[in-house]
DNA sequence: CATATCATGATGTTATACAATATATCAGAG
DNA sequence: CTCTGATATATTGTATAACATCATGATATG
């Protein structure tokens, strides 16, 4: 279990993390950079062991991470890493369709000039990353981003919502992207961002709503295995 | 801490319920049916000793509910029933106005004739709540019937966010409900229910907008004090 | 080769202990 | 009498040990 020895930060916007938020952290990084890829076992004794703690802490993390249904606890038989069926993924783009247009609508509404340049500056380690070949952080900047676009709706509950969907893709992404799938979802971050600089509501959710489908299509949830 | 004695179903859908489960539902239901209003401190021993379990189940349904936003943890100091601000009120309300709209277009598309019998059946236990006074039980009783709509959408994600959304409703309503309002939600819910059982997703979709802006009229939400 | 049995390992829960932190109590100053 | 500060009490957070329960894999038997 070496995947685990990410850097994360230890500093929140707010205080200090509690050690039960850094090993929730770590995990959490661990799964959605594919450090674990979906189906891994996630056993009690050993994370409590890596991360010098008891299994109550890694207990309450793992916990945490099957509310946001990041992990799957089976009764008796432990937690594993979800690995959300084809009907579990289709289900979750459904969702984040819905979710995301809401919360372009609100950003539209209430960005600030200081999270749209935050964003801006998003994008560009996405390209990086992408450009180095690390698809697995490309894929956790893109939930970031994704994420940031939540915060700026200003809209506790659908952000938190929004952090177990985006979680979620990146595990469906993991585990039905179909080749090397090129990431051109660059531009259109870009353009995402500019349609909600101008305040055009309607183009913003249009542009949205294909980079959604654009996600999707190319992933293989047709049933055909790949192999 | 007496207010604890209801009865819950102990048996779910499909097998047994762990005591894990019961706890949390004892004092979810307990919470939405306001015999534990907002902002009642939760004494994890005295929780234990009512239940006979010890704080370890108690700590873990605590840890869900403050999930669902239903209770909140203050570090060192316990975990309360959460009592939502104005500002969290409204938020909630838009997440709502947001995910009803996408439940109710799923609803129309997926729902069977056993779902809407069975809901149909619910609308009557409503109305019987309201009519013998109990409003715990009538809000609980719609939020119950909101839940159900939202499992005829056939998506576990909107599903498990439509019951964080509906608890926090609950008690949203218990905190700033203004006098002693008559729910003529009665009739509006019968009424969505016949335009999805017609398929007319529009019409519903209206229905839904206006139930919503009602439900939030109806409260006190615009910072002046009742008392 | 299939099945049953047993050994091993992991999880679920309890109980206990103790440090860290809040809260309540109470004495004394003003 | 009220306010303030110090002390005592209670509660939470974490660790640890113990054990029952269940799952899994190994072994033995037919």
């Amino acid at each position: 279990m070496s995947e685990l020895s990410s850097s994360v930060e230890t500093e929140g916007k707010s205080g200090s993390m509690a050690q039960d938020d850094i090993v929730y952290a770590h995990i959490f990084d661990a799964i959605l950079e594919r450090r674990l890829p979906p189906g891994t076992k996630l056993n009690e004794e050993a994370l409590g062991d890596i991360f010098g703690v008891s299994r109550t802490i890694i207990r309450r993390s793992l916990l945490r991470l099957s509310h946001e249904q990041v992990v799957v606890i089976r009764p008796n038989r432990g937690a594993i890493v979800a690995a959300p069926s084809v009907e579990e993924a289709k289900q979750v783009f459904i969702a984040r369709q819905a979710l995301e247009a809401a919360i372009t609508e609100l950003a539209v509404m209430n960005a600030t000039a200081k999270q749209i340049s935050s964003l801006r500056k998003l994008i560009v380690l996405e390209n990086a990353a992408t450009n180095q070949g690390d698809l697995g952080k490309a894929i956790r900047l893109s939930g970031e981003f994704h994420l940031q676009l939540a915060e700026m709706s200003a809209n506790v509950p659908l952000l938190n919502f929004q952090r177990s969907l985006v979680s979620l893709t990146s595990l469906i992404i993991a585990q039905y992207e179909v080749g090397n799938s090129t990431p051109c979802v660059l531009d259109e971050h870009s353009r995402l961002l500019d349609a909600i600089e101008a305040k055009d509501v309607v183009t913003a959710c249009q542009l949205m709503q294909e980079h959604l489908k654009h996600i999707e299509s190319k992933l293989n949830l047709d049933g055909e295995t790949v192999s």
